[in-house]
DNA sequence: GCCGTTTTCGGCCCGACTGTTTTCAGTCG
């Protein structure tokens, strides 16, 4: 929590300069040092309280960390509030109308007297806006529309929604005339688990008959530009997408540019620099001559660094362990033999045991768990002792019936306030493992929630812990809990987190799963199915499990099954 | 404001598109 808000800071105090015509540099340097913060493992009032060195992070020098430990010790920062008498805080709100940015809107400020949204909007409806130098009517009535816009600003798309509209968009393209190659690139390449918009990267004979080609795209409700190269469009769903048209020989550099993130390509730029060669789209040169561009690869070898998989392109390590050799060899979605989280109708699933089982089976899995509710989840029609142990022989049923995959009998238990389990020992000792998770009770302060997770996890039946920290991506934060503590004692406990792959869910997510790993934490990846199309989601689980760095030997349903169960014995 | 296997000063990624310009500034990614 601290740190989203110490980020927020940066980012607020970034804006705030920029308009003020700050030093760009300065500018960039608080952004960087926001980006830093928000994709930290550690907590930072954890750091600032054991004194720990912060100028060992990146792109935090001895100013920011200052300010660091005032936003921690006093909850707010005095330079931020100095800045806020200086510019009236709604102008920062204007950063986000399209085509303004902190030149114009300091404009907008000296010349009209501008602060807030709803002033622009009066002063471009009474056409004070296009008689200003440097503005026209064109800019006067894109700002009329962008006002109108900007609150809706902000929006992004879970991966797998984007993933739809990326299938449509690829379609229309592939009927493009002169098409060579074809990609998305951007954040979706790197699978991010939400994406802001969608770039594609097409290299064609004739780009420009592409480009007219892509604004023809039944779904654009608006195009923004369309030049030679490039187009930006809107669909009538609000996802901009950006279009890029290559010659092919620079298709590898394009390629990698267009992945990103931009924080990697300016890392991977400068290490170019020092060797006295220069990095762009159109490829790698040395003075002006092009050496190389149409492989990817080309990229990383002008820097002397293996190939990068997209999934960790966010400058955080992966250069440096990329130039160590220590690149981790990423969890494919063949590495899964099996899948541990899954309901049936004997709680709120749509389909019978025997259902999931076989359509599990078709996916070549050797192993699932069937984990339903337990009673407390009274709406899900949530199993006592009674029916648990019905279940149970309903299972060494199925499991005569059902050949050829192992039927491991589970519940996902809910975690009780005081951290007690809503069944006793002796019911949870019949099974082979048994998942806790919290429904319930999200706003217990984040001592009080900590510590009813960890006596959960105490309990010598539990093995994995769902859906870790209960986020619903773009809908509910998690609770607040000691996401690090927790780590540890299920470390210590010999129990497992969970990274559920329920696209909406994505829990743990990359920045928990790569703490996981360096702790030396395994995890398991599972779909928490709810009916046989849903055990599909696994690759859902698999991005995100990349993106956190995650190798086979990190994920316990990975392993045959014999050597799973002995996992399972604590 | 950060950073350093040439450096503690002087750099900091770089190109496309648009609009209002008659040669370029601002914005965006």
């Amino acid at each position: 929590m601290v740190n989203q808000q110490i980020a927020q800071t940066f980012y607020r105090i970034a804006d705030l300069l920029e308009i003020m015509g700050e030093n760009p540099f300065r500018v960039r340097a608080y952004r960087n040092a926001a980006r830093t913060i928000e994709s930290l493992g550690r907590n930072l009032r954890e750091m600032v309280e054991k004194e720990e060195d912060l100028t060992s992070l990146p792109g935090i020098g001895k100013d920011l960390a200052d300010k660091i430990r005032e936003i921690v010790q006093t909850g707010s920062l005095a330079k931020l509030k100095e800045l806020e008498r200086q510019v009236p805080p709604g102008l920062v709100e204007l950063l986000k109308v399209e085509g303004l940015g902190p030149k114009r809107i300091k404009t907008l400020h000296d010349k009209l007297g501008i602060t807030n949204l709803e002033e622009l909007k009066e002063a471009a409806a009474k056409g004070e806006i296009s008689r200003l130098p440097g503005f026209g009517k064109k800019l006067e009535g894109l700002i009329l529309k962008g006002v109108v816009l900007a609150k809706k600003e902000g929006r992004r798309f879970k991966w797998s929604l984007a993933e739809s509209y990326v299938t449509d968009i690829l379609r229309h393209l592939e009927r493009a005339p002169g098409l060579e190659n074809l990609q998305v690139a951007g954040s979706f390449r790197r699978k991010k688990e939400t994406v802001g918009d969608l770039d594609i990267l097409v290299t064609a004979r004739e780009p420009s008959l592409v480009i007219e080609h892509f604004v023809k795209f039944p779904g654009i409700r608006n195009i923004i530009s369309k030049g030679q190269t490039r187009s930006t469009v809107i669909l009538a769903s609000d996802l901009q997408v950006d279009l890029r048209a290559v010659d092919s020989d620079c298709y590898g550099s394009a390629l990698h540019y267009f992945t990103g993130s931009k924080a990697h390509n300016i890392a991977i730029r400068a290490m170019a620099q020092k060797k006295g060669l220069k990095i762009n789209e159109y490829g790698i040169f040395r003075k002006d001559k092009r050496i190389a561009g149409r492989e990817e690869n080309d990229v990383f070898r002008a820097v002397n660094l293996p190939f990068i998989e997209p999934e960790l392109r966010e400058n955080r390590g992966e250069i440096e362990a990329a130039a160590r050799g220590q690149l981790p060899h990423l969890i494919e979605p063949g590495h899964i033999l099996g899948d541990l989280h899954m309901h049936t109708t004997w709680s709120d699933g749509k389909y019978s045991i025997e259902a999931m089982a076989e359509a599990a089976k078709a996916l070549g899995y050797s192993y699932i768990a069937i984990t339903d509710h337990s009673k407390r989840m009274a709406i899900t029609k949530g199993l006592d002792e009674k029916r648990l142990m019905e279940q149970c022989e309903e299972i060494e049923r199925i499991r005569q019936k059902v050949e050829g995959i192992t039927i491991l009998k589970g519940i996902e238990v809910d975690i009780l306030e005081d951290g007690s389990l809503d069944l006793p020992d002796s019911a949870l000792s019949a099974l082979d493992m048994v998942i806790a998770a919290v429904h319930s009770k999200f706003k217990l302060s984040r001592t009080e929630q900590t510590e009813r997770i960890l006596r959960a996890l105490d309990n010598p039946h539990v093995n994995i812990l769902a859906h870790p920290t209960g986020r619903l991506i773009g809908e509910r934060e998690g609770y607040q809990a000691d996401m690090e503590k927790i780590m540890q004692r299920a470390k210590d406990n010999g129990c497992f987190l969970e990274l559920n792959a329920q696209p909406a869910r994505l829990d743990l997510n990359d920045v928990n799963l790569k703490l996981a790993k360096d702790m030396g934490l395994k995890v398991a990846i599972s779909t928490d199915s709810h009916n046989t199309d849903s055990l599909l989601f696994m690759r859902y689980g698999i991005n995100q499990a990349r993106r956190g760095w995650i190798e086979p030997q990190d994920v316990i349903n990975t392993k045959p099954l014999d050597r799973l169960l002995k996992l399972f014995r604590r």
